[in-house]
DNA sequence: TTCTAAGCGAGACGGTACGTCACGTCTTAAG
DNA sequence: CTTAAGACGTGACGTACCGTCTCGCTTAGAA
């Protein structure tokens, strides 16, 4: 799923210097499309390779599974995810609520959904990719959301005792869990909810 | 012409009291077998059918899939959840952190939770089997959690005008997450933790 | 395929009389009708129980296949061929013409061809059903080419050291090699030339 | 745009430049052993695979049914067929008593028997397949005859008005025809009668 | 005239084989 | 050595029928 950087480093596989761009632009976007089209499950990396007019010993040279394909596929779409942040206006509930309204927005539109469960699906039996997933994907938006947080404590709008981590958890996880379980629909109303009743128990004491 | 019990039903399928009982359990003791010798991915329904000696037809006479069996694995285990409560001696933040520690124990279970992520996967691209699991597994569960917290908001102990339903993803949501997440481990201290500040955010005002 | 004599003799199977008259009647019919709809070959027996309205244990109990099944059929519509006999005119030619060219007309019938294939198939790896059809329907046939061929040894008419069942399949053989294996259409000239032409090899000596 | 060599052909099927040699020779022993040892109705394409060390793919890749493999076995032992010719010793009696008989010792083998009558079920309800072992096996057969009547007739030893396809027919049909249908045994004894018989039919006149 | 054993319709059962799909590896020919 | 192409061995899929085996129901014969 990554580069390799050093040719000499151990056993290496094949030498990426010799990497065909072409091929790995025309695998990416045929993954995107039949992503697109008929959902990760129903996917084959015959169907990748066929559409991409690539052969598949290209794809399984370069990339340890379908699903590696589309960990790059999002890579390459989120720049990697490295410079996400949150909204600071100093009004943390209102950095949250448009932060979540925004994600409700996002796992509404149909494409994104089905992408994401594929990727829930995928990560419980794949544990590199599940690791590769949590890396590039899921740990930045949780560091954004714990350095807003950061941030709010500093300010004291928040109990400086409190565990980051759990503060985080207390605000995606309960949407994360609905989403996934579909308990019920994911509105801006529900993350108003959500956002008042966990900030409520991140005030300061006293 | 038929003349069948039920008049009121759709298309129905087979005629469940011809049913071989005997078939029936062989199937589901064989699934079970199975599923913790080699776990739900590798499990095969040809291999199901093998260990319970039975057709294969007989296996998808009477299920839609692999998940389906696993599913009437769990719902004939937990005696189709019907009956769950809470225990409710009077201190909520006592009775959840004890609930929550013993999911948390059964969670750190390899078997389980292979299961668990098995359902989570399968879930995501099967519509039908989502909705099973999420009426014969899931819903039961949390029904259990907002009997305890209507329970102790009619003892005063957190806020009449909370939202229920958000209340126990507060507690449940995040465990969810950071299992599934794997982000960090599971513990009886994280479980405390979680109690304690999820419970600051449902108490009563003033 | 035939019905039991005595209800006493060593193991005797289902009671004969109480054998049900309309489903016997049902079971021929459907089986005939499917036979000219779909041809032997794709025909189940569980699809001709099911058009004949009957439980498939009801056929296994009085017929050992369903190529004894169609057997039945057609010994039921010939009446079991016990009459055949072929005119005698006194032109021997002129009367093995006529027939043989009836015989053309029916062979060009497509029911009467695919009936006659799935027969020719099914004799070759059922030596029960073969031995059954070659007495039921196969020699009466060339039983009676032969006591025309006897008729027309007495009248003088042909050589009377002639083996007459070489000279039976010298009239019937290349017929029925020409329409199993297709080698060329069967017409009317055609049958009247192989008469002639063997004819000729019967003819008296002198 | 794709670059094949032969520009003139139809749907074609897979490129027969890459086939694997190994796995068709492979095929072809292992359908001719299985022939052997249980018969043509008992074999699958499954155990042809299995005993080849194949996949099943590779089989229905390359041939249309089993029926289709088993011609290629008899392709392959008899040369195509293509270069037989019939004994002319000039006394054309004698030739066709001696090919006769020697095809009475090969139908009398139970391999071969066994084998050909397979092959005659399954021509009832496979065009196809008929239609190749027609052109295959029957074909060149018929036409040695027909070879070896035609010198004879220009030999002035049968009549040169005979049709000769008809004369070929009055040979082999009694013959196949008793073959096909047992109604008696093949001897050495019965084909020399057959041939007298069917010689004195085809004598020139006067 | 009732009783009772059978045949009956229905169809589930344990099996076998089918023909298809996709996997991940291997082979070929071209560049 | 990489590439496009695609054949290969493998293994599971879900379906079709096989012939056997229960189920209740009906039905005809002997008691």
């Amino acid at each position: 799923m990554a580069e390799r950087s050093a040719p000499t480093d151990g056993p290496v596989g094949p030498d990426p210097r010799r990497r065909s761009e072409r091929a790995r632009r025309a695998v990416l976007t045929a993954a995107a499309e039949l992503l697109g089209e008929v959902g990760f499950a129903k996917m084959t990396v015959e169907a990748i390779a066929a559409r991409a007019g690539v052969g598949k010993q290209t794809i399984y040279r370069w990339w340890p599974s379908k699903a590696g394909v589309l960990l790059d596929v999002f890579t390459e779409l989120t720049g990697s995810g490295s410079e996400e942040r949150l909204p600071d206006t100093g009004d943390l509930a209102a950095d949250l609520k448009a932060v979540l309204r925004a994600t409700v927005d996002e796992f509404n539109d149909p494409v994104i959904d089905r992408t994401a469960r594929a990727f829930t699906a995928e990560i419980q039996h794949d544990s590199a990719f599940a690791e590769a997933v949590r890396e590039q994907q899921l740990r930045p938006g949780l560091e954004a959301y714990k350095a807003r947080l950061r941030s709010a404590q500093e300010a004291g709008e928040i109990d400086p005792g409190l565990d980051l981590d759990i503060a985080v958890e207390l605000l995606t996880g309960p949407f994360h869990q609905r989403w996934l379980q579909r308990t019920a629909p994911l509105t801006h109303g529900y993350v108003d909810a959500l956002v008042d009743t966990a900030l409520r128990g991140m005030r300061p004491p006293g």
